[in-house]
RNA sequence: GGCCAGGUAGCUCAGUUGGUACGAGCAUCCGCCUGAAAAGCGGAGGGUCGCCGGUUCGACCCCGGCCCUGGCCA
């Protein structure tokens, strides 16, 4: 009989086969449902280039949050906290065990930890925003000083989003915007984390590899596709690796062999970057991805939970 | 074979009338991140300035020779 309320997360750089562990372990686990927690495989259509797994991959055993938004929608962590949330409770409601997976670090967090996002509202930012475009970051970082001290010392003043959001919690809020992030603590009992640890300059021919499938099973189609129904305006689709250089590509901004390299180049950088950021969660049992035990491993993980 | 341009950081290139390389972008490594985290911001490491010889107090920069790359002419 499963633990109750287990939950079990997956996280580790792009292409390191955590989507194929996640479904091992959820076979082996038995009573188990795969939870996305990855800010591009959110949305409809985008398929091909966020390596999504595939509609027989997900028949095999339950997937959720795949496919919730247009490409148009803007994906928030704090809605994705929500739905993640909401979706755990829902695993846990059946009897089944969530197996979270995904390499969005602050979305992994979101779930995990004490997180309270300060609310939003449209109207205060974009005119935040317009203050940035007129008068630059460092005069809004000198207005940040002016309203919150504390903030501005940790803010640099070229960061002009940061300064932005945080200008905006202040005037929506009415009290100081909390600039530093809370510790590695979970809101749940019975978290085990697994993180895949795969060399660098192995990752580094995968991530290569991985590009050139895509583009051999047809991503450019996907995106001219995409681009069709709205692609462009989304704010954070459109920003998506691959498909923000193939949108370059389609609008004559660059060849389609530039784009290719981009893409291959900032996905490196991508997963250097998810990998530095799940290393400093202390939480987290590394097992090397090629380990030939490596189920038996994530199985024997499980049963010592991170907390 | 002759002429021209060029050989400076891992890559693409700036730069100095001779006085310890002012370098930049990309890459690499690292840090930060609270409603765009496949995004945004920042820091660091890294160069015997093609090779050999000469001139000079001193050369990456001047002179000679050589090697290599690209282009033009034959």
């Amino acid at each position: 009989m499963a633990p109750v309320d287990r939950i079990v997360g997956v996280v580790g750089p792009t292409a390191s086969g955590k989507s194929r562990l996640a479904v091992d372990l959820a076979q082996r686990l038995g009573q188990s449902e795969i939870v996305n927690v990855d800010s591009m495989q959110l949305y409809r259509g985008m398929d091909i280039g966020t390596a999504k797994p595939t509609i027989e991959e997900r028949s095999i055993v339950p997937h959720h949050l795949f496919d919730v938004l247009d490409v148009t929608d803007i994906a928030t962590v704090a809605e994705f906290q929500a739905m993640a949330r909401s979706t755990i409770a829902e695993c846990h409601h059946r009897g089944a065990t969530p197996i979270l997976v995904g390499g969005s670090a602050l979305y992994v967090r979101a779930v995990f930890d004490h997180l309270d996002f300060p609310g939003t509202d449209e109207d205060v930012r974009e005119r935040w925003t317009a203050e940035l475009e007129a008068r630059g970051s460092e005069a809004l970082h000198a207005e940040l000083a002016r309203r919150d001290p504390e903030a501005a010392a940790i803010i640099l003043p070229t960061n002009g989003r940061r300064i932005v959001r945080a200008l905006e919690v202040i005037e929506l809020t009415g009290e100081p915007f909390a600039a530093t992030m809370p510790p590695f603590e979970s809101v749940y009992e019975n978290v085990t984390l697994i993180g895949l640890d795969v060399p660098r300059d192995v990752l580094d021919v995968r991530l290569a590899d991985r590009v050139d499938a895509m583009w051999a099973d047809g991503f450019v189609d996907e995106v001219r596709a995409l681009r069709e129904v709205g692609l462009e305006d989304g704010f954070t689709a459109s920003r998506a690796l691959g498909y923000q250089q193939i949108l370059a590509f389609l609008r004559g901004e660059m060849t389609e062999d530039e784009a290719r390299e981009a893409t291959v180049t900032g996905t490196r950088k991508f997963a250097r970057r998810q990998d530095r950021d799940f290393r400093k969660d202390p939480r987290i049992h590394w097992l090397q991805h090629v380990a030939t035990d490596l189920l038996d491993q994530a199985i024997a993980a499980v049963g010592r939970p991170s907390l």
